[in-house]
DNA sequence: CTGAATCCGCGGGGATACTG
DNA sequence: CAGTATCCCCGCGGATTCAG
C-alpha cells in the first residue's frame, strides 16, 4: 500500500514498519461500506443518533453504534452528550473527519459519473 | 447518499430511484478493503495475478479472484488472457478504474497525513 | 500459473429485549 | 432517545484440492 524504499538505521526501519501496519489497520477500519456512508451522511452539520439512522438508509442500530464508536475512537467524529431527559447525543465530523469526507465525496461523484458505463459493463459481462 | 429533491413525472422519479439503488449497489461493491487495496496496487501498470497476490499483502487467493471478477464485471479492470502455457493473465485499470484510483490515492494520503492524530486519539479513547 | 469448487469455522450483522 | 447485551444465523473468507 505505501511502503517506500528507505535506507536508514534499523530503528528507523522498525518505525516505518510500525507506521505502515498502523496505516493498514486504519485503512481497514474506514474502508467499509457503513463507515463511509456515515461520514458522507454527517456532511457539514451535526446529526443526532436517530437522524443518522434515518439518513444512512439500511443501517441497523447495531452497525450504526459500532461504526460511530470506531469513528470516535479514531478521532473522525466528535460525540457530544447533552445530559437532558430524554438524552440527546450529537455527532459532528472533526477536522480529520471532514478531510476524509472530501475523498468520500469524490467516491460518490465517481459512482454517479460512471453509473452508465458500469451498468453497460455489467450487462456485457453477465451475457 | 445522493437522492436529490426533484419534481418531475412519475416515470422520471422511478428512473431516479432506480439509478439511486444502482449507485448504492456499486458503492457497496467497491467500498470494501480488498477492492480498494487491489485498485491501489494496480496503479499505473498492468499486473499479473501472482504479482497482485504479492503486492496486496494479506489477500487470499480466493478474495483476490473474487474481487477481480467483481471489478472486471463493473468495468474497472481489464482482464487480458494470453493463451500460452503456462497461462498468463494480466489485469489493467480501465479509464473508470483509473479515475477511481485517484480517489483511493487520496484516501491513502489522508491515512498517512493523519496517522499521528489518529494514534493519539486512540490512546485517549482507550484510556 | 490461473482459477473453480468444496469444506468449514468464525464473526459480521440483524432482531430483540432491557437499562438510564 | 441513546446505548448495551444477548441470541442466533447466514455468509465471508481461509485452506485445500482439482482442472486447464
Amino acid at each position: 500500500m505505501v511502503t517506500k524504499q528507505y535506507k536508514g538505521t534499523p530503528e528507523e526501519a522498525a518505525d516505518l514498519r510500525r507506521a505502515d501496519s498502523l496505516a493498514r489497520e486504519i485503512f481497514g477500519d474506514i474502508a467499509n461500506k457503513w463507515a463511509l456512508l456515515i461520514i458522507e451522511a454527517l456532511g457539514e452539520r451535526t446529526h443526532r443518533f436517530s437522524e443518522l439512522r434515518d439518513d444512512v438508509e439500511g443501517v441497523s442500530h447495531k452497525m450504526l453504534t459500532q461504526n460511530l464508536r470506531m469513528l470516535e475512537r479514531n478521532g473522525l467524529v466528535d460525540r457530544e452528550v447533552h445530559p437532558t431527559v430524554p438524552p440527546r447525543v450529537e455527532y459532528t465530523l472533526t477536522e480529520p473527519g471532514r478531510a476524509l469526507r472530501a475523498t468520500v465525496d469524490a467516491m460518490c461523484d465517481w459512482t454517479h459519473r460512471y453509473l452508465g458505463d458500469i451498468e453497460a459493463s455489467r450487462s456485457r459481462f453477465d451475457a
